[in-house]
DNA sequence: TGTACATCAGTGAACGCGCGTTCACTGATGTAC
DNA sequence: TGTACATCAGTGAACGCGCGTTCACTGATGTAC
């Protein structure tokens, strides 16, 4: 017995609708505080067609970090490299993730706050993700500056700034989008002048 | 009718019993997730008693921040002072708050969480907390940086990079607590490099 | 082509449970005079 | 000193409510032959 491709679909979409309501309560209330009931509420479901799709809210949470929060990181990711070559990687890097930021402020609630919330295994899982972030400044670094152990400290400043930024404007708004590039972008410059100075030291 | 000030005392006590109760459950599951009788059973109070401390929960989250954080965030800022003159205070408090989060991981997780979750107000309380940082650290470094605006994102991007620490090492437990000071010192001797670099261009 | 059977998302009823909150009461302590 | 009264933290009983979960069922669709 195989599956039909358009039920299989459908079957999507509902779950789809399910990760997206989710982050949208998540945005005024925080994740760990929904209940089943309040998300299928939501997503106009039975609460007893919740347990199709996922077998409770941490099953949820975890499919919000793989299929959407992965994703989203590795898309700005990928943007920025789309800059390249000619520029800097780490402020393309900056510059992208805050555009994300404006783009979907509920996902990247949900990425901020699960990054640094009390549930260890979203920590990890979001941690994870944010690696392929780091790896990539790394990579972009790597002909500037020679030490690299100092390489992989560099790269990790750039990623928290940038998350930073990131809060800034969920907080202040998409207005201040230019304003707050275009200081994170000032900070990862200062950053990035010490490393190399520090090679030319050597 | 004046208060008895030891009745005052056992009522302070009870108080504090909450917070820090709360502070320790909300470690494993997260502040928002915490209930009224939760917090109360595990101070070994009944859950009416609750209502002489807190009006309900927001207000002993409020009240978290106010009496607990903040003097926990003003107190490694007053150490890392002590340490002056002769030393680096940025670096003085970056060792400082890795050692308030080695001693008080729950106290230390909250503001992390909070700093970064749903809750709008929790999040705008902890940043005014982490603002005396912001601003001692920029005084610290106003003799070596000339450009005023330069000043205040070098002292923002330092406490920042000192979170993260802390964060790391409330994951990696205290046995790190050297190594992730040994990383968030070159992390900022790099950033500060940088700045004394572009005061000299100038 | 028709018939019997399998799969599976969605559902309503029902369950026991813990929640936040109100209420009236207790008992220890302090004040008035 | 004694007596009447005020304050106030703590409590047990009780409430209505929403929660997570189980269950048996429906109906649409796909497969076997």
């Amino acid at each position: 017995v195989r599956i039909d491709p358009e039920k299989k679909e459908d079957r999507e979409r509902v779950a789809q609708t399910l990760l997206r309501v989710t982050l949208r309560l998540a945005f005024a209330h925080g994740f760990v505080s929904l209940g089943l009931r309040e998300v299928s509420r939501a997503a106009e479901i039975a609460p007893t067609s919740f347990y199709r799709h996922f077998a409770d809210m941490e099953e949820l949470g975890r499919r919000l970090i793989e299929t959407l929060a992965g994703p989203f990181i590795e898309g700005f990711v990928a943007r920025a490299r789309t800059k390249l070559p000619g520029g800097n990687f780490a402020l393309a890097v900056a510059s992208e993730a805050i555009a994300g930021a404006v783009e979907d402020p509920e996902l990247m609630r949900f990425i901020l706050a699960e990054r640094a919330g009390a549930i260890s295994t979203f920590r990890l899982a979001v941690a994870t993700k944010l690696a392929v972030v780091s790896a990539a400044v790394r990579d972009s670094l790597a002909e500037k500056v020679a030490d690299s152990s100092e390489l992989a400290i560099l790269a990790d400043a750039v990623v928290v700034l940038v998350l930073e930024a990131c809060s800034d404007v969920l907080d202040q708004g998409a207005a201040h989008a230019p304003a707050v590039t275009e200081r994170v972008s000032s900070q990862i410059r200062l950053l990035l002048a010490g490393g190399v100075a520090s090679k030319g030291r050597k």
